[in-house]
DNA sequence: CCGAAAGCCAACCAATTAAGTAGGGAATGA
DNA sequence: TCATTCCCTACTTAATTGGTTGGCTTTCGG
């Protein structure tokens, strides 16, 4: 039950681009790479399906690099897990689609339900801004 | 963010030997592994890690087998994900004893520990109980 | 006391998935 | 036209998971 890179590395470029956004401007993947440790091929990917999901917008060439397509208030920690293919559901019998598993025995399956409710409840409810702003209302 | 067998098998055989219980007797693994159709070998360390939790008591011998150590409204969801070893944390850095990670953009670190404390807060409050007898109230 | 029925345990192995790398292409702006 | 930067596919390596082998110990019935 552990988040894989793409979980982790998806929101540190998300809260990147979040904290050193610059007007319009895009910044290169490169500057995120960096400050972020994370090699930039492998980061190149994940902002594709950043991309992909609408969260971000891409320029080619010089000048140019990724900025937020949307305000931060706007995007959730699930948008970008879902967009990273961070699976949210802690099994592939909850997984969207699947209505029952092998029948018997499956008292389990509702367990694994309702915990991955509370799991996307809660990631639906903290968005990126509140997210480098560390608002600190319980929840 | 994926359940492993650990934690699926684990509250499987868990259920079985609450639904199959039989005054003090002792379950045979083998009855349990034929009935959930997990290996016997693989299921056997996961009652080890089961009994040394002290949820689950073991008898060798002929007669012997496996019974529940308390009363399943006494045993909760964690304690079994904890007992066989699935990590109940997202991340190392929210892991027991972890304070702080590589410092620097750890925004990421609130985010993974409220959702880490949802999840535990869900597996709490379920009780092998509630898991067999199917309780619905929401929570 | 003997032997079958169980649990106990350590070491090993195969398959899958995650993580990271390489390298070429296409757009863009100076 | 050229440096910059995103875009994409294929490959490789490392880690983890899931499972197996096989021998040992305890217990109890006969």
């Amino acid at each position: 039950m552990k988040m894989t890179t793409k979980g982790r590395y998806g929101l540190r470029a998300m809260a990147d681009l979040a904290v050193h956004h610059d007007g319009d401007n895009f910044i290169p993947l490169k500057h995120i790479s960096e400050r972020q440790h994370i090699s930039e091929n492998y980061l190149e990917r994940l902002m594709a399906g950043l991309r992909r999901s609408g969260l971000v917008q891409a320029q080619r060439g010089t000048q140019g690099g990724y900025r937020l397509a949307r305000k931060p208030e706007e995007i959730t920690v699930r948008d970008i897990l879902e967009a990273v293919r961070e699976p949210m559901a802690l099994t592939d019998c909850v997984e969207e689609g699947q209505t029952s598993c092998r029948g018997h025995y499956c008292t389990s399956r509702k367990v694994w339900q309702k915990m991955t409710d509370s799991l996307i409840r809660m990631a639906d409810s903290i968005t990126l801004y509140e997210m480098v702003h560390g608002e600190e209302h319980d929840r």
